[in-house]
DNA sequence: AATCTATTTAGAAATATCTCTAAATAGATT
DNA sequence: AATCTATTTAGAGATATTTCTAAATAGATT
């Protein structure tokens, strides 16, 4: 809930990287932990970090809880980071 | 040096105003220090983080160190956002 | 209903992070 | 050269983070 949150769940690279699992496919917490040399729990810790940030949605379907990328803050983000310049995304302004 | 030092330290506020302070203006430490409430110790040690991730460059003028931003490593980082689609930058692959 | 499977929660240990005070550097000014 | 100013470095304390093991939940299967 909110930037700081979202800053600090995308500093971890463990985190970095379940995101990037999810990238085109939704997977359950078990599918994601067989990624990582960690416990389940270590795994689940890092999904409620993710889940705080609003990073990632969940959804239950039998015994599995499956997660996927919450795109909407990504795109927040993103526009976070266009304050900075840079490559002038549009030229709009010249 | 890296992308795992990169998000550690965007990870932290103080650093993120640090970054959006000098987003129009190179500043020196003590200037940037006087928007906040911290001791010139602390401000340095952000700095020094800053730094170390290469989102800021310095230079030296006189008795002062010039901070300002280093747009090359956040255009990688906005590279790596990209990688989530969200929406669609360009509209190539449709 | 008993048990199995998937996942989370609780609690603890190890490590990392942030902040401070005090001292060190180093260049500028007198 | 002595001192002043700007900043960093060192060391320490408080807090936060990451990871584990063990136990708790909760739904699915037998």
């Amino acid at each position: 809930m909110g930037f700081p949150d979202t800053f600090k769940a995308l500093s971890d690279p463990v985190r970095r990287e379940i995101l990037v699992l999810l990238k085109d496919k939704k997977l359950s917490a078990g599918e994601i932990g067989k990624h990582f040399e960690m416990t389940g729990a270590t795994i689940s810790y890092h999904l409620s970090q993710l889940k705080k940030a609003d990073l990632i949605l969940e959804s239950k379907y039998k015994n599995f809880i499956y997660y996927e990328l919450n795109i909407s803050v990504f795109e927040e983000i993103m526009l976070w980071f266009t304050q900075f310049g840079g490559k002038e995304n549009d030229k709009k302004n010249e």
